[in-house]
DNA sequence: CATATAAAGGATAAAAATATCTTTTATATC
DNA sequence: GATATAAAAGATATTTTTATCCTTTATATG
C-alpha cells in the first residue's frame, strides 16, 4: 500500500492541478483544510514535490504553491517515485525475497501483471488528465 | 502495500505447510532463523496465527508449531486479515476518501479490478496449493 | 514429583512514519 | 529600506510498527 504520504501528495496535487496556475497561487494551510491533510505534514510534502520539480511554489505575499503547464504533463507515478520511491511496485507482494518472472511466487502470475498494468498506467497519463476526470465529479478529492 | 509482519506470516506460514505436520513440529526459533525472520518477533506471529486457529502448537519439550490438514485447507487471505486486516484491498489505491465503482477516481478502473482479482485468488486457493508451488522450488520462501 | 523445554502473555525498547513547531530566506508592497 | 507574507529549512514531538526481553503456563520425560 502506498504510505499516507505519497496518497496525501497525490491529493494535494490533483487539487493544485485543479484549481492553480501561474497567476492564481494557493497556500499550503490553505490547500491543507480544505482536502483535510494535516497543514504542516502538507506543507513539508509540498517541499519535496518542490524539489523535484513537479510543483512550483513562490514566496512571499501573494506566494503559494502552483502547477505549469509543463508540470501538468508529468505523470501520477512521478509523485510516487518522489515520495515512497518504487518499491511497491517491483517486490513481491506476498514478501517472497526470492520472487521474479523467472523464480515465480505461486501469485506472482496474478499479482505482477497487473501492478505493472497499474504502473504502465499511472506512468502513461499526465496529472492533466487525471485531474480532468477528477474534476468532472467522478471522484472526490475534497471532503468538503 | 502489505505489512512486514503479514508478509513475515505468510512466508512462515508456508513453511510450516511445507515441514510439518502432527507428528513434525517445529520452533519459532528454528523457523525464524531458517528464513531470516527477527526470532521473538516471529514468536509474536505466530501467538496471533495461533489464536486465529491458522496453525496450532504444543507447549512443552518436542513442542512447537505446525499445521494440520484442515489449517492446511485455509486460504492465504485469511493470513493477511488475521494480522493486516483487509483495508488495503478495500480502500482506495491513491487514497481518495471517497472513491468507489459509483463514484470512481481516476485510475479505479484499473486498481479496483486488479485488487478484487488478487482477492479472489488469495481467498479461492488453498494454503496447502500456494505451499504446493513452492516447494517445487518455484520460488524461495528461504534465503538459505 | 522434579526438571527441562517450548509456547503464551505481558512489559519494554528501538526504529520509522507521521505530525508539529520555530527560525530563516525570499519577495511583494508601501 | 521597512514591513508583512509565505515558503524553506531545521529541530522536536507523537504515534505506529517493528523488535526484544522477561515471566508464566503447559507438557513431556526421567
Amino acid at each position: 500500500m502506498l504510505s499516507n504520504q505519497s496518497k496525501y501528495a497525490i491529493r494535494a496535487v490533483l487539487y493544485l492541478a485543479i484549481k492553480t496556475n501561474h497567476k492564481n497561487k494557493l497556500g499550503s494551510k490553505t490547500i491543507a483544510e480544505l482536502i483535510d491533510i494535516p497543514a504542516p505534514f502538507l506543507a513539508k510534502i509540498f517541499q519535496k514535490l518542490s524539489k523535484a520539480n513537479i510543483i512550483s511554489s513562490v514566496k512571499g505575499p501573494n506566494g503559494g504553491f502552483f502547477m505549469t503547464k509543463k508540470e501538468l504533463s508529468n505523470n501520477l507515478l512521478n509523485i510516487i517515485d518522489c515520495i515512497d520511491g518504487l518499491e511497491f511496485f517491483k517486490t513481491c507482494f506476498v514478501g517472497l525475497p526470492k520472487c521474479s518472472d523467472e523464480n515465480p511466487c505461486a501469485i506472482h502470475h496474478i499479482a505482477a501483471p497487473w501492478r505493472d498494468k497499474l504502473m504502465q498506467e499511472l506512468q502513461d497519463r499526465t496529472i492533466a488528465e487525471f485531474a480532468e476526470e477528477t474534476k468532472d465529479g467522478k471522484s472526490f478529492i475534497f471532503l468538503k
